[in-house]
DNA sequence: ATTATTATACCAATCGTTCGGTAATTAAAA
DNA sequence: TTTTAATTACCGAACGATTGGTATAATAAT
């Protein structure tokens, strides 16, 4: 059979970037086309169920990055926990350009997509914070503190991309990474 | 002349209500005038360039509302610090509606928003930023830490919020306020 | 020849916006 | 005191454009 134009990978790293910079009533079927390099047939036909089905096909996407490049690096006991980290953090800074791009999480928990994609959103930041909390443990923290600090770094990212959009500099989100790091200290 | 039906506190407030949970692109003209009690062409007599000018005087009515409830208020030398800071809290409670709510500043904050109202919403983060600065000092603590203390005042709320939102509990948000209290214990 | 994939054209519904006209108030004229 | 004019606020209906979604025909590969 004809072989695909857009691997499917690709093609969800395209929708990606329009879903997480324009979020989801903002993101338009031909924006997604054209970043997609599909035209809005061609997704209907890789998509039957259209825009729903591509939102949450992305965000499965999301969630199979989140598992493997945060989930189950930071639970590999095979690493050393700071060694972990930094990979992890590494990872992170990839996914959001060091600090200019949206996270996709927070755009499509606006209410329009809240109600929709609640689930998987549920899914993508518990998998985070249930990473970093073992990584916590592994460092030695009580499981208390280790929960406590897993929850801050969630929320020093998403926390940092909103003031780095607001004041046009990725200065916040560059400290907030390293406020990070130095929470993981070993005293 | 014919008197207002809905004064314009009240008008702003409820599309400020739309806005903040929808976003730009999500908040239908239909939806806005069913939230503020005017028809849709009566928007237009109200705001005559329409949605952009809609969504900029809510903007700069959210700007008066952190001007005067977080930025004078936290710089009113005449209140003990930590009378400041609990007042300001108080208030930012309210206007998340204890951890439920969107903040407006985040829902505008995606590239169609962005680009548009960029100016207000970098004005009100740091007006933010600026309030809890001149607190931060008036507690003690040097310009540096000042600052340091006032972004991640900033960034935790942001953060919380989107966290919230997201595990659907404001657990997340309360914990947070109570770690900014925290953060400006005096020693 | 068959099948997977894509492209063009199309649709109803909704989008933001505009327009003609009405309702309610005030001030001046009769 | 009543009437008229002027002013402003409001709204139903319609605008062209765009939305998400669907046909159907053409193309490319086995």
């Amino acid at each position: 059979m004809r072989p695909q134009k857009v691997e499917d990978k690709a093609l969800l790293i395209g929708l990606m970037t329009v879903l997480s910079s324009k979020g989801y009533d903002g993101s338009s079927l031909n924006e997604m086309a054209e970043s997609s390099g599909l035209q809005k047939a061609s997704l209907y036909h890789r998509f039957p169920a259209g825009k729903k089905q591509i939102t949450s096909a992305v965000l499965n996407y999301v969630n199979e990055w989140i598992h493997t490049k945060i989930y189950l690096l930071l639970i590999n006991q095979s690493i050393a926990p700071s060694e972990r980290l930094n990979e992890a953090i590494e990872n992170i800074n990839s996914l959001y350009n060091d600090g200019d791009s949206i996270c996709i999480l927070r755009s499509l928990s606006m209410n329009t997509g809240i109600e929709i994609f609640g689930e998987q959103i549920k899914e993508a930041m518990q998998l985070w914070i249930n990473g970093f909390t073992v990584l916590g443990n592994d460092f030695g923290y009580s499981d208390i503190v280790a929960v406590e600090k897993a929850y801050q770094v969630l929320i020093n990212i998403q926390g940092s991309l909103i003031v780095s959009k607001g004041l046009n500099s990725t200065n916040s989100y560059k400290a907030a990474v390293k406020a990070i790091q130095n929470m993981y200290k070993i005293e």
